[in-house]
DNA sequence: GCGTGATTACTCGGATACAAGATGTCCGAGTTTGAGCGG
DNA sequence: CCGCTCAAACTCGGACATCTTGTATCCGAGTAATCACGC
C-alpha cells in the first residue's frame, strides 16, 4: 500500500500550474518537461484531473491544460481522489453476520488522513513557497 | 493505494486468537479453517508476523502459533506495519533543491492515520465484541 | 519398566505460477489557430 | 484587402507492452510429541 507515482506527478503539476500559470493554458511538452517525465503518460493524469474536474483542457493550437475558475480551493485530497479514486482503503473480505469492526476502526483512521488532505490546498502551498 | 487482501486476514487471525486462545498454540490448519482461506498463504502473513514479533511459532505436534505475552498492547497499527512495511506511504520522486512541501504535508496527514491505528489495541476490540 | 527409534503432526522457507495494477509507449482522430494564397 | 484553404500545434482516447506487486500453490527440510518395540 503505497500513494503511486501518479499521485506524487499530479501534485507537482497541480502546484506547478497555481504557481506559474493561473490562467494561461500549458502544453503537455511544457509540463512534462518540467517535470521531467514522458508526455504521453503525462497526458493521462492530466486527463484523469480533467474528469475529475480540477483542470480544463483547451484543444487546438496553443491549446494545452489550465486551472478552473475555483483552482484556490482545490485540496490535496481533490486531487489524490482524481487520481487513485474515491474507494476505500480497506474492505473486509469476509462476511461475518455484524458489521465488521475492524473495518470500522480502519475506516476511522483513514478518515482522520483525508480530513488532513482535504484541510491542506494546494494554493495555501503554493502561497508558503513564494514567501520563502 | 489500497490495504492488503493480506492486512485483512492478519488483522483477523489476530483478533481470534486474542478473543478464543490467547494462550493456547493453535494450528495454521484450524485458523485457515476459521477464516476460509488457504493454509498456505495464510502462513505467509502469519510467517511475517513472527517476524515483526508478535506471535511466536511453536513447531513439531500440537504445535502452531501463539500470541506473545504482552498481547494485550498489540495495536492496530503494529500489525499493518508488519505486513505492509512500515515505509512511508508517499515518496516524492523529484529532486528539487529544498525538502519537498508536498512531501511534508502528505506525510503530516500519513502520521494522522497511523496514530488513530496506534491507539486502538486488538485487545480492545475484543472486550468490545464480547460485550455485545 | 524404560530407553530408543520410528511415525506423525506440525512449522519453515524456497521455488514457482498467475493475475492485477502501475508504468510507459505509440498512433490515429478530432479541433483550433494562424499563415498562405487567390480573387 | 478579404475570404478560403491548408498546414501546424495541440488534446483525446484506445491499443498495446512491460514491470512490479499481491495472491496463491506446492514441496522438501526441520522439529517436537507420541507411540511402538525390544531389552
Amino acid at each position: 500500500m503505497k500513494f503511486s507515482q501518479a499521485t506524487d506527478n499530479a501534485l507537482h503539476v497541480m502546484l506547478y500550474l497555481v504557481m506559474e500559470a493561473p490562467d494561461k493554458p500549458v502544453s503537455v511538452q511544457i509540463l512534462a518537461e518540467k517535470l521531467g517525465v514522458s508526455q504521453t503518460y503525462l497526458s493521462k493524469m492530466l486527463t484523469k484531473l480533467v474528469k475529475a474536474g480540477l483542470i480544463h483542457s483547451v484543444s487546438g493550437a496553443n491549446g494545452g491544460y489550465r486551472l478552473k475558475r475555483n483552482y484556490e480551493e482545490i485540496s490535496f485530497l481533490d486531487v489524490i481522489h482524481a487520481i487513485e479514486g474515491t474507494t476505500s482503503l480497506f474492505e473486509c473480505s469476509f462476511n461475518h453476520g455484524r458489521e465488521c469492526l475492524i473495518q470500522q476502526v480502519v475506516m476511522d483512521a483513514e478518515r482522520q488522513m483525508e480530513q488532513a488532505l482535504k484541510a491542506k490546498t494546494i494554493y495555501e502551498l503554493a502561497k508558503q513557497m513564494k514567501g520563502v
